[in-house]
RNA sequence: CGGGGCGUAGCGCAGUCCGGCAGCGCGCAGCGUUCGGGACGCUGAGGUCGGAGGUUCGAAUCCUCUCGCCCCGACCA
């Protein structure tokens, strides 16, 4: 490609708005240009970055023997019904009405379909096992997109669906999406990590997600260094603290005047946080949750949801939490009435904790649960952080940022039950068919892939995923410099080097700055200079020498380079 | 949905408090000088000041409504 005839310009200033660094990047390398809020064009650069991505998952669909296909982006609401998520999901699913007052759905994901093709299309054994993917645009409308291409409102996804037998086919299928998850995302060059995830609402027995690391990820994961555990925060455990042997000691009154955190309460009567138990009031539909946890842990909130079986839980208000006896700032179990209880291992485990006393200005010490309150749940709903010990081998876990950019998903029967999809078996016996449903974000990923791969000058691409293996720069205006680099893109094109080839009448810096920017993995320059001594000057972005090499041979040069650059990364798969 | 902020040339912004010629930088076009890390000079094009209504002799500026966008929180594959 010319540079010159390149639809898109790079521009020196970023939009406002954008705070990612990839998103910055994106847009001043005339890769992305937004359209409205979490709506993306992609323009010919960053268009190049994804079909690379999708060549790659295709690949590797394919090789665990995925067919591809295509279904649609618009669907009757009816089928969203069927499964209840019409009235389950909120407003990130858009529904609309066409001409004829037909209630639609945009799709945000495609298991009814699969489910509704299963229907009419598998009937017996025999059709079974399957993987079908497809590469397809989704709506969610997120109540705040942000960060380029990161999270946005419209943007594909690589999707795809096992349909099995039973458990064990379901098993098989799912270990194929982690082989090829693993080369997928390897071959993108991104540093990742798959962790255990929340199953939410859709029911399914197990779910993993892809995680790529980045202090820009708005998940958090917990690792433990060992390697036998990693998961996103929303379900991490630890083990629990040791149960205390302490004896029970009298409950007792005591004022803490103005001291309504319980910051303020530990440092008022000079005990660890660790010693305190802390209120957290939440409403799950009309019932009033009221949670103990140890004061130097947060609620994991999923963790409680789940508990609870809780479709939303919202915090409480003044008057909700006023309406159960309690007191706020000073609250405690103790004496309230109409609310559930649940207490969080921790507080159970301890002995003698500080808690409040349901009086303003005063708290109580020495609480115990089941002595002075009744707990209804007794469960683990803390939320882990760095330092608390891992699950399996008890080490110190540590915490990290990160995006996701992929999930693996056992679904089960939970949608095929709900649409009638069963087949057959060799006793003529009907049995749902058991999915997995498996998702990759495209964009997000080739994003991600910029994120962990960039400099204050710009893209580093991976050359998996790079716009271009080669960006070619004309130095200066001689007749025979243009030349040499019109003669040299043309037979590197002809020999499947991909060129982005800087022909425009542009001085050196600004050709130096936009190669650096764009990210090419090579960079060849020929210049007054080199030209004369019959070289061409090369640079790895990822260098910051360049060296100069013979033009003779310069062709099959960088077909070896390029094929080492790969190489890197194939290794890796 | 709650809180905060911003909409002025393609992009980044000033001007708004205190009403009175719509500006600056980058980019863009032309000419000239320059040419290995985002050059310089001159000339020029480019604006419903987000939109609607109101106040006023006069509104980018004040008032009301509205739309869009961003940030924090809530919520959420």
């Amino acid at each position: 490609m010319r540079m010159a005839k390149l639809f898109g310009r790079t521009v020196r200033e970023v939009p406002a708005d954008a705070e990612f660094p990839s998103h910055q990047l994106m847009v001043r390398a005339a890769m992305i240009r937004p359209l409205g809020a979490g709506i993306y064009s992609l323009m010919p650069l960053g268009y190049r970055v994804i079909r690379k991505v999708e060549a790659i998952i295709r690949e590797e669909m394919d090789r665990i023997g995925g067919q591809e296909m295509l279904m649609p982006f618009v669907h009757p609401a009816e089928i969203w019904k069927e499964t209840d998520r019409y009235y389950l999901v909120g407003p990130e699913l858009t529904r609309f009405k066409d001409r004829g007052s037909r209630e639609m759905v945009l799709a945000m994901t495609h298991e009814e379909v699969v489910a509704d093709l299963l229907r009419t299309d598998v009937n017996s054994y025999k059709q079974l096992p399957q993987i079908v993917y497809h590469l397809q645009s989704k709506w969610r409308d997120e109540p705040r997109a942000r960060g380029g291409l990161i999270r946005v409102r419209e943007f594909t996804m690589k999707d795809s669906y096992s349909l099995d037998m039973d458990e064990a086919g379901l098993d098989e299928s799912y270990r194929a999406h982690e082989v090829a998850y693993n080369r997928i995302f390897n071959r993108f060059g991104l540093d990742f990590i798959k962790v255990g995830a929340d199953v939410g609402m859709m029911g399914g027995s197990k779910s993993e997600e892809y995680m790529a690391f980045s202090p820009m990820g708005e998940d958090t994961i917990l690792i433990c260094e060992n390697g036998d555990y990693a998961a996103n925060r929303e379900v991490a455990v630890f083990q629990s603290f040791p149960q205390s042997d302490e004896e029970m000691l009298p409950l007792e009154e005591v004022e803490t005047p103005n001291a309504s955190t319980i910051q303020g309460v530990a440092d008022y009567l000079n005990v660890p946080l660790s010693h305190t138990a802390k209120a957290v009031f939440f409403m799950a539909g009309e019932q009033f949750v009221f949670v103990v946890i140890r004061g130097d842990l947060d609620v994991n909130e999923t963790k409680l949801r789940n508990l609870l079986d809780a479709g939303d839980l919202v915090p409480a208000t003044a008057e909700q939490i006023a309406a159960v006896g309690a007191v706020a700032g000073y609250a405690s179990p103790i004496g309230v009435h109409d609310a559930t209880v649940v207490v969080d291992q921790s507080v159970a485990n301890a002995r003698n904790l500080v808690a409040g006393a349901n009086k303003h200005g005063y708290h109580v010490i020495n609480s115990n649960v089941g002595r002075d309150y009744e707990a209804d749940y007794i469960a683990d709903i803390s939320a882990a952080t760095a330092g608390h010990l891992c699950p399996n081998c008890g080490q110190p876990m540590i915490a990290r940022r990160a995006i996701e950019i992929g999930n693996i998903f056992k679904l089960g029967t939970r949608f095929t039950e709900a649409m009638g999809a069963t087949y057959l078996d060799q006793n003529g016996k009907s049995h749902p068919v058991v999915m997995g449903s498996y998702g990759i974000g495209v964009g997000r990923s080739a994003a991600t892939a910029v994120e962990q791969y960039h400099d204050d000058r710009g893209i580093k691409w991976p050359i998996t995923i790079a716009p271009f293996h080669v960006s070619l720069l004309s130095i200066g205006k001689d007749a025979d410099v243009l030349e040499a680099c019109d003669a040299l893109y043309d037979s590197l094109t002809a020999s499947g080097v991909e060129v982005l080839y800087d022909d425009r009448n542009e001085r050196p810096g600004v050709k130096f700055n936009d190669a650096d920017l764009i990210g090419n993995p090579i960079r060849l320059s020929i210049s007054r200079k080199t030209l004369d001594a019959d070289e061409v000057e090369l640079r790895l972005r990822t260098d910051d020498q360049s060296i100069n090499v013979p033009q003779e041979g310069i062709v099959p040069h960088i077909r070896q380079l390029i094929d080492g650059l790969m190489a890197e990364y194939v290794s890796l798969a």
